[in-house]
DNA sequence: TTATAACCAAGTATTTTAGTCAAGAATAGA
DNA sequence: TCTATTCTTGACTAAAATACTTGGTTATAA
């Protein structure tokens, strides 16, 4: 799992795909003049969007890009390793030249952390980041009023997990 | 926050160096050789872990580095964040350009994720690492057998948070 | 038929990553 | 004191990823 601004940029088109969901298709031209990213730029993203089943395009005057599915399904996670080009992580494929003492054992745990951190931006949706602005665009509650509970459960995680 | 080899490489060296607690401080060279990075890069990263009071080292024969605080008290997230430089993510600084309707917004919602995200990586030391490795290391279950229970819980943040 | 917009492929500039090289400073042990 | 060791620092280079450009082609609504 990789994570820099490549991803971000899958992410923000996505969302502004989905707050827009009521004037779909979306034409891309659009999304990079709000967005600020170069539109054929954006036009490489989308197109591994594509090929994941992300996002849907119709062509022609009047075109341009829906989500594949409901926001409900598709996940942050999703997005990000849509644009990414998967990582190999070690360097010792299997476990051959491990002659070292805690060697391969550092590779283990750190491809657990990454599937945890996986498992994390999997179960965050477009929808529910959606949801969360429509909540607080009436009252001037900044989005981050809910960071107390996310940090509580994540202490909950903490000792349940280890 | 970024996610790259780089601080894959960061995590895995001081995994290395909380393994290796007994006999420290641990020679750089020695981590170079177990966990085949280049000495000098690795050089590169402890300067920045130094900057940061994550390591402690000390110079002449018998040297090496040392954790510069218990491995309970030092997070991924303190790792990873040591060795990247601060990314801006959004282009309009403040809230200067945003003529269009949903734009900044979206940089809102990727900033509160990127928290999300913060906030996770925060959660998990070093120590919590080295430990599951050590209750697993008699058994011979993977070290992803506790992956469901992450799951699950993970699922409860989806339900509370948002 | 024409304008629109998705699609596609090649190439380029910039940035980041990863690594080398060379030197210096502190220090344990001979 | 001398020496080998190891951290510490800086400059420089190669390779890769990122961000963007250019120039097309296809499909389709009007």
């Amino acid at each position: 799992m990789r994570l820099t601004t490549r991803g971000r940029y899958a992410v923000t088109a996505m969302l502004d795909l989905a707050l827009n969901i009521e004037k779909s298709p979306v034409a891309l031209s659009e999304i990079a003049d709000r967005q600020g990213i170069s539109q054929s730029y954006l036009e490489q993203l989308f197109s591994k969007l594509r090929k994941r089943g992300l996002v849907d395009g119709t062509r022609g005057p009047g075109g341009g890009y829906k989500l594949g599915r409901s926001a409900k399904l598709i996940s942050v996670g999703d997005v990000i390793s849509a644009v990414n080009e998967p990582v190999d992580a070690t360097q010792c494929g299997g476990q051959k030249n491990c002659r070292g003492e805690h060697p391969c054992l550092t590779h283990d745990l750190w491809q657990e952390l990454s599937l945890q951190i996986q498992t994390f931006l999997s179960s965050v949706t477009l929808q529910q980041l959606t949801d969360k602005e429509s909540k607080n665009s009436g009252a001037k509650a900044p989005l981050t009023s809910l960071t107390p509970i996310h940090m509580q459960v994540n202490s909950a995680i903490k000792t349940s997990i280890f």
